[in-house]
DNA sequence: AGCACGCCGACT
DNA sequence: GTCGGCGTGCTC
């Protein structure tokens, strides 16, 4: 063969055609990796074709020649490539930018958090299942009604394909979800096929792959992004050669190159690093879906609090609920509490305090939940209203105490809080709102004979150190430990009694669709996974709307009706799950440049959508500045991904053609954040 | 995305 | 006169 198709990790939407020179000529195949000249330097491609000509109008001459292959074996199939260019159709990425994020080491991998939460205990060999259990894994793994080979469309996007067999394992922590994974991963590897077992990034830990590594053996692996680019490699071809047959690790696992793939497990489905933060903006359960039916391959997810999204299609019976009530181990759910936090100075409402005084005096543990750093801590000014915000972008900035600086977690800048308010000049201007740093004050302050530990994600930076706090946590070293998501590893040692969830609705108040579900999920996940072997635990839920339904109804753990109320209000509102969103975003240093942007954009969508679709904006970012880009967004929305697809191909193209150089359009497929 | 080419302002 | 700003367009 003298021509080959080849892609590139650049944005250009399109392929490019090389020769073979003497030296290449052997080497070149379908699936394997080459260095080539494109433009001005030289680039790692993607080989997806052969060809036996060169391409029309193409002047043979003008070809260049494949510089050098990089691999002697091919690293990806025609299978691979087919998904990458469903990837590319469905994000709106070029082919090589999909590619390029499904191969390892095809971009500089992103150096990852690794930290040990997941609190799944593995045992080694099988445990003796319960009836539920038992009967959830029949469904899972009884026989499939063969269905008839569906000839694959040409049309990448609404592929002709059978929908996939999809599962949902829906009960508390403790209920025994993961062995029953564990049973079904096994069933299939017996039968000769593959599984990929996808956690959420932050639970993925060595103890979790080794513990999968004991009960399996060296057909498991894993694969995620800490992995040196060398070892990651290793075990992508691994998997290829069909050595290894069980895959664990996080999003990007779904793209791993199993042979015969005959189950697709999803752990916490609810958990939103399951959607990539960066183009393309993937979600592992769409893909995983994708998969799913283009292989003949089944479905299982898994949580407490299952999405919106996943909840609906379970009503709509697209995928089989199957319930785990019970917890083995026996143990009781905690009492959860609502505790109003109004008229309370400082953030430790008198039975927050009253209930560490009892939890200590039993000798027992406190753990202090925080939703997230920075988002309630500001300087405010109780006579004017004024509130220092970041000069780059607009959000509040987060007052250090130790370092006595006000920061901004958008973009990094930082500067000393001034003493009095800047607007109006009185001397109560200050600090409102919780940081971990004011709380561990606070409970200082209220506890001088208590040890108290904070950690978060600057004493996190250092590695191990979690690690090593929450070792000395469950040795009993100290009392009190302080955080955010990351001390929910410690939620489950059998000294802890108490857990308070300081603010619950920080994140209320953000201006997302999504903040209601997520401070949901979040109380009944931090009540789920604490006091798991002792009956006397308590959570404290602190809020200033003890009655707003997603706190009362985490409160009270009703999670079907949480759901039921919530996908009303979706209903009503028309947002997803009844809807589908693409979400078009601008950003420029230039406010007028970005403004003049939206505008055209604007222009450009409303003539070219399909009227079942609708065009939301424009509109500034909720975070109108980040990092000094101004951002604006349109949100277009209908019933059907299909027909938005579609407007958003003509979008994209007209938008092309004329557009300022100094404004950047981003588009995101299914939108998680809003902000 | 890069990177070069090309076309207008203030410097020796 | 030319150094360099960035706007424009292409990359087999």
């Amino acid at each position: 063969m003298e021509f080959f198709e080849i892609v590139f990790d650049v944005p250009a939407l399109q392929t490019f055609t090389y020769r073979v020179d003497s030296a290449t000529k052997g080497e070149a195949s379908v699936g394997k990796r080459v260095l080539a000249p494109l433009g001005h330097r030289e680039l790692v491609g993607y080989i997806i074709a052969e060809r036996e000509q060169a391409p029309d109008g193409l002047d043979i001459g003008r070809l260049k020649a494949i510089r050098r292959v990089v691999d002697a074996a091919p690293i990806f199939d025609s299978q691979t490539i087919a998904l990458a260019q469903w990837l590319s159709a469905f994000y709106f990425c070029s082919l090589g930018e999909a590619l390029a994020i499904m191969i390892p080491s095809g971009r500089r991998a992103v150096s990852s958090r690794v930290f040990t939460i997941n609190d799944d205990e593995i045992s080694d060999t099988a445990l003796e299942l319960s009836d539920e259990q038992e009967r959830a894994l029949k469904v899972i793994i009884a026989p499939q009604v063969p269905l008839p080979a569906a000839p694959t469309s040409s049309n990448t996007t609404t592929p002709s394909l059978p929908p996939p067999s999809m599962f949902y394992l829906y009960g508390i922590t403790g209920s025994g979800k993961t062995e029953v994974f564990l049973r079904a991963a096994q069933t299939m590897l017996d039968t000769g096929k593959s599984v990929i077992y996808l956690v959420p990034e932050i639970a993925l830990t060595h103890q979790t792959a080794e513990a999968i590594g004991k009960r399996f053996g060296s057909v498991a692996t894993t694969l995620h992004s800490g992995m040196t680019p060398s070892a990651r490699f290793t075990e992508w071809t691994r998997i290829m050669r069909g050595e290894v047959r069980i895959i664990v690790g996080p999003r990007s696992a779904v793209f791993a190159p199993a042979r015969d793939l005959g189950l697709i497990i999803i752990d916490e489905e609810h958990d939103g690093s399951y959607k990539s933060g960066s183009a393309p903006r993937y979600h592992a359960r769409q893909v995983a879906m994708r998969r799913c039916s283009a292989e003949g391959a089944r479905l299982l997810m898994g949580s407490a609090t299952p999405s919106l999204e996943a909840w609906k299609l379970m009503s709509d019976k697209a995928i089989t609920r199957l319930d785990l009530t019970r917890r083995l181990s026996g143990g009781n759910l905690p009492e959860i509490r609502s505790v109003n936090l109004a008229h309370t100075e400082g953030c430790l409402t008198k039975e927050l305090k009253e209930e560490i005084r009892k939890t200590a005096q039993m000798g027992r543990q406190t753990i202090l939940f925080l939703n997230r750093r920075g988002f309630a801590y500001f300087y405010h000014c109780p006579a004017c209203g004024y509130e220092l915000t970041c000069k780059n972008c607009s959000v509040s900035l987060t007052w250090h105490r130790d370092r006595n600086q006000a920061l901004c977690h958008y973009c990094g800048h930082h500067e000393t809080p001034p003493k009095a308010c800047p607007q109006c000049g009185s001397l109560t201007a200050g600090y409102a709102g919780f940081g971990t740093e004011m709380i561990e004050d606070e409970v200082r302050r209220a506890f001088p004979d208590l040890r108290v530990r904070r950690v978060d994600a600057d004493s996190t930076r250092v590695k191990g150190s979690l690690q090593e706090t929450l070792e000395l946590f469950r040795a009993h070293c100290f009392d009190i430990l302080l955080g955010t998501q990351m001390v929910a590893k410690g939620l489950n040692f059998p000294s802890v009694r108490l857990v308070g969830v300081v603010l619950a609705d920080s994140g209320l108040h953000l201006p997302d669709f999504r903040a209601v579900e997520r401070v949901f999920s979040l109380i009944v996940q931090v009540a789920g996974r604490s006091g798991r072997y002792f009956p006397d635990g308590k959570v404290i839920v602190q809020t200033y709307r003890p009655n707003d339904p997603s706190i009362a109804s985490a409160c009270a753990l009703d999670v079907a009706g949480f759901f039921e109320a919530e996908l009303a209000q979706r209903k009503m509102l028309d947002f997803p799950p009844y809807t589908r969103l693409i979400r078009f975003t601008i950003r420029s240093k230039d406010e007028q440049r970005a403004n003049a942007a939206i505008s055209r954009l604007a222009s450009i969508i409303a003539p070219l959508l399909p009227p079942s679709a609708n065009m939301l904006g424009p509109a500034e970012c909720p975070i109108s500045v980040i990092a000094k880009n101004h951002r604006r967004q349109i949100l277009i929305r209908g019933k059907s991904m299909s027909a938005l697809h579609g407007a958003t191909r003509t979008i994209l193209a007209a938008y092309e053609r004329g557009k300022d150089s100094r404004v950047y359009l981003e588009v995101d497929v299914d939108p998680v954040s809003l902000l």
